[in-house]
DNA sequence: TGAGTGATTGACT
DNA sequence: GTCAATCACTCAT
């Protein structure tokens, strides 16, 4: 196993979402243990006005001023949370959010949270995916360096063309180019 | 295509 | 202190 090193996230933001693909994230709950390879992301940069922070500092935004490496999960909507990753040095709030994973490992507690035995289903979105892997606002500002949850590199070629598109679900800044996927994927939430 | 959901935020007393 | 608009989504129509 082999764990990305912090300084992995000091990368520029757009550069961290791109080889973020293929990667694969792993959440330790008391459940057991949830992962996925990401298929899906999208960049938020910090002159970006659909970033959260770009606007000014708000105790919801402020860890994304914080240390690299760490997580920033947040409730939308009113039902569903993102994971995102928070990227560049401590004091730029940029982040990378992981939009769609393909089903890894606990595939049997993905389906039971989601409620859905179609694996395709099961992680297609960033919101589904917060619940397949089980995560809540709890898992806010984690260290993604820990044991709780991380972020391995399995080595693994993925062989598959990455898309560089616009954003989804967004208002501002809609045609920026910043979401990247794996064009071979089926896991992607919208081609 | 559109309704529903509730935390967050900023503009008001 | 209150209030309403906003929102990086999903699911059922």
């Amino acid at each position: 196993m082999n764990i990305l090193p912090g300084d992995f996230y000091l990368k520029p933001t757009i550069e961290a979402a791109r080889e973020l693909l293929g990667k694969r994230l792993v959440h330790q709950t008391d459940d057991g243990i949830t992962s996925g390879t990401i298929v899906e992301t999208e960049a938020y940069l910090c002159d970006d006005p659909a970033c959260h922070a770009s606007a000014k500092k708000t105790p919801r935004n402020e860890i994304m001023f914080g240390e690299p490496g760490f997580s920033y999960v947040y409730f939308i909507y009113g039902m569903y949370y993102c994971f995102n990753t928070i990227t560049a040095p401590v004091g730029i709030p940029e982040a990378v959010l992981i939009r769609a994973l393909e089903p890894v490992d606990g595939l049997d507690i993905m389906s039971r949270r989601r409620g859905t035995n179609d694996i395709k289903n099961l992680t297609n979105g960033p919101g589904k995916l917060c619940t397949a892997m089980g995560f809540n606002k709890i898992d806010n500002k984690v260290d993604l360096l820990g044991d709780h949850i991380y972020i391995v590199d399995d080595g693994i070629e993925h062989n598959s063309e990455i898309v560089q598109t616009t954003r989804i679900g967004i208002k501002l800044a809609a045609g920026e180019l910043l979401r990247f996927y794996l064009k071979e994927s089926s896991f992607v939430s919208r081609r």
